[in-house]
DNA sequence: GGAGGAGACTATACGGCGTGAAGTTTTTAT
DNA sequence: ATAAAAACTTCACGCCGTATAGTCTCCTCC
């Protein structure tokens, strides 16, 4: 054999899984820059030019730590999303948005990582990182703007947003499953995610930590208007 | 003499400046990142080690670059708020917004530089960076709220902020300019800045570009959103 | 079961980084 | 003129990513 099973595999899987676990926990105890291969291997017991062996260069291992992070975080809004019930759309949206900054809260720097400046030098690969995840992440916000836009389709009775004023990249892929949600549907959803993406990021970012100190009542507040705003009853 | 107007004091003045102007060059041309000594000196014609005359490590230099890049923010808004005639709250708020977007897309290095995740090992001293200038943005956003209170308030009448859920950092400094802004008031200007910030924020990180490509009137749409929202006619 | 090859890892080295200590040159003040 | 002070350089250290070459171990095939 030698395809699958062999002990040679195991370990170069395992070990894999080692460079990218010590990583994280780097990266969770010293913040994104604290990912070096040198402190990875040192933690290890090895020399740092051994993960050469797992990963081309350390930009690739920080790819694939991104696409792990990102992916935790599409589980975890996905996970929100599929246990709300959808005839509360409300309530489904509120769930989702707090799985969204719950998630954060918990992992301040897997969503630096994700959507903020990320490791110092690191540029991100021109096929993009992570684009299974970004997906999920996007047609979950789309899912958000379809829930929602029946209640707020009213608003938008007076733009004129045309398919073309929207980029083809992640949309054109997530369109299909929304064939009801028009153009403007589109500028909602973007709408809602810069209101909760913006949230989110001030907090984390500690730019509202300095200003208040109850950004959980703050969120829920928020939260509660954007769905009224919504043209939605804000639920529990 | 030797205490003004000596040559020895121009000189280092000079010095001084040309050191952050070569280092903002730097920071445009390559991100937060590029602002190394090393490169700094050599495109000054000396050795890394004479910056340390100027400032004391690295991270006073970055300090001193995000006071400066901050201040040009504020100076920003400041200006287009001034400019706006105050009789018409929406059109000052839109001005307003569109004065800070504006901003952030002329120095996208700059506002990373600030609301980022800024120079890779770089921690933000205790007293805190650029106090003058993040005070004068807060007095900014608390200047918006307090224009559209009165329109707004009733969006809050059913909640209960007190000012106890905020912090007394910033805000006890804003918050004698504004003697009729309510806590709900404040939420209300953390709502608008949220906002306003989530938008440039993605845009500027590039979470939004590759869903859309006319952020433009995106933003427009949004700001627009937002004033009526605030029970305000949107004006152009 | 022994030889050969593949794969995992180390050693060494280079250039770049921030920064400390010590030395040198230039300017100023007396 | 001389001494002090300021500006600047040199050298050094330990960090980083990474390229190259070498070593050791284990699997495979005859």
């Amino acid at each position: 054999m030698g395809s699958t099973g062999g002990r040679r595999e195991r370990l170069r899987v395992e070990t894999t899984a080692e460079i990218q676990q010590v990583a994280l926990k780097l990266m969770a105890a010293g913040g994104p820059d604290a990912i070096t291969l040198r402190a990875i291997a040192r933690e290890m017991g090895m020399t740092a030019n051994a993960i050469y062996g797992y990963f081309a260069t350390r930009d690739d291992l920080v790819t694939t730590l991104i696409n792990e992070v990102y992916t935790a975080l599409a589980d975890a809004v996905d996970a929100a999303w599929a246990k709300a019930p959808a005839a509360r759309p409300a309530h489904r949206i509120q769930t989702w948005a707090r799985a969204f900054r719950g998630w954060a809260l918990a992992n301040p720097e897997g969503f630096r990582l994700i959507y903020g400046d990320p490791v110092p030098g690191y540029q991100a690969p021109e096929g993009g990182a992570a684009p299974d995840a970004a997906h999920r992440v996007c047609t979950g916000i789309a899912a958000l703007a379809d829930a929602a836009w029946p209640h707020a389709e009213h608003l938008y009775a007076h733009s004129d947003f045309q398919w073309s004023d929207f980029d083809s990249g992640l949309l054109d892929k997530v369109r299909p499953a929304f064939p009801t949600l028009p153009p403007a549907g589109v500028a909602l959803a973007l709408r809602i995610w810069g209101h909760l993406h913006g949230l989110v990021s001030l907090e984390i970012y500690g730019h509202l930590r300095t200003q208040t100190i109850s950004p959980d009542k703050l969120f829920q507040e928020e939260l509660a208007q954007l769905v009224r705003s919504l043209g939605l009853e804000s639920e529990a």
